[in-house]
DNA sequence: TTACGCTTAAACTTG
DNA sequence: TTAAGCGTAA
């Protein structure tokens, strides 16, 4: 490899700080780099990468950088490109599910599998164990089909197959492992692999096939780990199998950061690397350089109530930046209106709005801000939410395109078999999947026989229609280019005529999505696949397969750009990764955020307190917390106490905004918006220990008063029992209390009639 | 086959 | 509250 630098390194390390520098210059052997939130950790791993071609004289080819997600992996690319002038299409960068799939379409045979296979996203894997459920005539109440899915993705994530798992005697568990094992022989008849599946066959296909692992433990002597806390068991065995005695290995995480252990991620891994590779160097990267040191210390406090760390305090250079905001609204309603209030100044004052992010912990609580958003005239936009290749008519699209190419894959015949409707029922469904199951056939050849013998006439010639009219498809696109394929597929099938006819805005968006997905295989026929074509061992794909597969594992981005000017609205666990100069995290309460089902176990609850980290450290230069005192939950008003969380975070770095009271003030969705209502805002934030400890009343609202009962006060009732009150409407004898009751929940009385007393 | 009404349950999510 | 899934009726 020529000298890339002309012997000057200087590119590659000017600029880095101390501890950036000793991670990206470490000598040959393995490294662990605990790299702090907005610390510059992509940076050091491309930085890396440059060094170890540079000064190492790596070969592109010797390299293996894995990720999680596309964005990261298409991010590393175009840095790395940026930063050195290499093929770096040579290097194998992706996330974990596509370099595993690279390697099983390289060896499909060693790995058992069709050359053509597909892959299950987890609808499609989700139906088909519902129907495997079905085949073995097991309840769907007793088995719930998700919870059998995420046993099975268990189970792989832990690189288990059934026939090893041992029976432990427990009858609910051996059901479990025949259900795997009966949907484990569906996918092998099919020809289908799911996302865990991938992850397993890959590592099995190196541990059991002594050449392929010699080879590629020969060939990448670098393997490079980003999000490394986001690593499962299965994916750190097979960094471990890969990486042998002689593969150095450089992992980048953040143990603060981990959050996703219920997806089977286990922060653990971050522990046993340095026992697992025995002399490695372990690197903090502990100066930030997107927050304001108030953040941070804010930061910093609030994750120092977990226990276990493996230590870090971030700091900055930076000035210490504005107070963080905290806002404790009357409801869900008031705080909306105080995020869009500030939302407003901040572009007053010449701010952009892609600048802005609402964080939320669940993704229910974006509907409040939506219709505000909406109503005020505010662009803005959700991540998540459907992706483009998870749309319905585009899954429709794509089952035909894969009966193409394997009439076997089951879970396809499924979809389309009757879509559009075409006489196969229910029924006649249901016949064919009984031969199909008797006979251990695909249904396609179980309809082949019943289309000759078996079913009534009108049926039959329905399946034997359906089964030519993919026949049909197939030959008329023989030598067709992709976009014409699907061109004819989707035309061809009825599809477009379905969207057409069911109309309306939605057909009409169906019928777009269908043309979408031409254009998209008109530009991915330009486009080649992440420089797999390169690499000379790698067989070319034919490019429907490639296409399919291209539209599995990248179902069209989620974290894409942040559009035009808009503000940006996302759930805490999404916003990992990104910064944004103001950020709002919202309904800081308890039972919300922390969620209910996590505060209940210790670990659960730390680990909410790491999102909660993620979520602060997501901000630049202004933070806004956020919670409501009553939000209408589930379709009732419930009470919610602040988050334990605020109350973690040291009070001198806070500033309290508490909304003006104005007596007799209902909390109404009408009342919302209409006049700035709200007459300014006071700050009470120097005693707020006491006011949060009991999750007890605001100072500011004392003063209102009805019927002797305040805000906040305990009141008893003859047959309600004890509660809170938590608002008042009207006046005179007309006047109302809301209270909440801890038994009967929350009540607007009357308070003329009600014998509410004060206790 | 479709359409409507009922029941139920309600985190986070990448490939 | 709302959305999805399911069973029944047309």
């Amino acid at each position: 490899m020529q000298d890339l630098f002309g012997g000057d390194v200087s590119p590659i390390i000017d600029g880095l700080n101390d501890a950036q520098r000793e991670a990206v210059t470490a000598p040959p052997g393995h490294v662990l780099v605990l790299a702090g939130a907005g610390s510059g950790k992509t940076r050091v791993l491309t930085h890396r990468l440059a060094w170890l071609m540079a000064v190492e004289r790596a070969s592109p080819f010797s390299i293996m950088a894995v990720t999680f997600t596309n964005k990261a992996a298409a991010e590393m690319r175009s840095r790395i490109e940026r930063l050195v002038d290499v093929p770096v299409r040579a290097m194998w960068v992706g996330t974990f599910h596509g370099i595993a799939h690279r390697l099983l379409r390289q060896h499909w045979q060693e790995a058992n599998l069709p050359q053509s296979f597909q892959i299950l996203d987890s609808e499609d894997q989700h139906r088909l164990i519902r129907r495997v459920l079905k085949n073995l005539d097991l309840d769907e109440d007793r088995w719930p089909p998700r919870q059998v899915q995420g046993f099975i993705n268990g189970c792989k994530d832990e690189g288990k197959r059934p026939q090893h798992m041992a029976d432990t005697g427990d009858y609910s568990r051996s059901q479990l492992i025949s259900i795997y094992a009966a949907y484990e022989e569906h996918c092998q008849r099919a020809g289908v692999v799911d996302f865990a599946e991938l992850l397993l066959r890959a590592h099995e296909l190196c541990r059991d096939n002594e050449s392929i692992l010699q080879h590629y433990r020969r060939r990448f002597r670098y393997l490079l780990v980003d999000e490394f806390q986001d690593t499962n068991a299965l994916q750190y065995a097979w960094i471990r199998l890969l990486a042998g005695e002689t593969g150095q290995v450089f992992v980048v995480g953040d143990d603060d950061q981990s959050i996703y252990s219920w997806r089977g991620a286990q922060v653990g891994n971050i522990l046993s690397f340095t026992k697992d590779f025995p002399g490695a160097l372990t690197v903090r990267l502990e100066q930030n350089y997107r927050s304001t040191s108030r953040i941070l210390k804010a930061a910093n406090a609030l994750i120092a109530n977990n226990s276990g760390r493996m230590g870090k305090e971030l700091w900055t250079e930076g000035n210490q930046g504005e107070p963080i905001e905290l806002y404790a609204a009357f409801s869900g309603y008031d705080e909306v209106h105080h995020v869009l209030g500030r939302i407003r100044t901040w572009m007053d004052q010449g701010g952009r709005r892609d600048e802005i992010a609402i964080l939320y912990r669940s993704n229910a609580m974006s509907r409040l801000f939506e219709e505000a958003l909406l109503r005020e005239d505010i662009p803005y936009r959700v991540y998540g939410g459907l992706r483009f290749f998870e749309r319905a008519e585009i899954k429709d699209a794509l089952a035909y395109l894969r009966l193409l190419r394997n009439r076997h894959d089951d879970p396809a015949f499924e979809r389309v078999v009757n879509t559009p409707t075409r006489g196969i029922g229910n029924t006649t469904v249901d016949k064919i999947r009984g031969l199909a199951r008797a006979q251990n056939i695909a249904l396609w050849q179980a309809a082949g026989i019943l289309g000759e013998d078996g079913l009534p006439p009108r049926a039959a010639s329905a399946v034997k229609g359906f089964m030519a009219l993919v026949d049909a498809m197939d030959e008329a696109t023989r030598d067709k280019v992709l976009s014409e394929i699907i061109d004819h597929v989707i035309q061809a099938s009825g599809l477009i005529e379905m969207a057409d006819k069911e109309g309306g805005e939605k057909g009409q968006a169906r019928k777009e999505n269908l043309e979408e997905l031409v254009n998209a295989a008109r530009g991915y026929e330009r486009l080649p696949e992440d420089g797999a074509e390169i690499d000379e061992d790698m067989p070319e794909l034919d490019p429907l397969t490639a296409f399919l597969t291209h539209a599995a594992l990248e179902a069209g981005e989620h974290q894409g750009e942040a559009w035009d000017d808009c503000v940006q609205l996302m759930t805490l666990h999404s916003a990992k990764g990104l910064e944004f100069p103001m950020v709002f995290m919202v309904g800081m309460e308890e039972g919300l955020f922390p969620h209910q089902r996590s505060s209940e176990q210790p670990e659960g609850l730390e680990e909410e307190r790491r999102l909660c980290y993620v979520g602060m450290t997501r901000a630049m230069q202004k933070l806004h917390l956020s919670h409501a005192e009553t939000r209408r939950l589930h379709g009732s008003e419930t009470y919610c106490s602040p988050s334990r969380f605020i109350r973690e975070l040291p009070s001198e770095l806070l500033n309290e905004i508490r909304p003006q009271i104005q007596v007799s003030r209902p909390v109404s969705q009408k009342q919302y918006g209409q006049r700035g209502g709200y007459g300014g805002y006071g700050n009470y934030g120097r005693n707020k220990q006491e006011t949060y400890g009991g999750g007890g009343l605001p100072p500011g609202m004392q003063e209102t008063t009805i019927g002797g009962l305040k805000l906040g006060q305990r009141v008893s009732h003859p047959k309600f029992g004890e509660g809170v009150v938590l608002n008042f409407e009207g006046e005179g004898s007309r006047a109302r209390v809301q209270v909440n009751f801890s038994d009967a929940g929350s009540k607007w009385l009357v308070v003329g009639y009600a014998k509410l007393e004060a206790i």
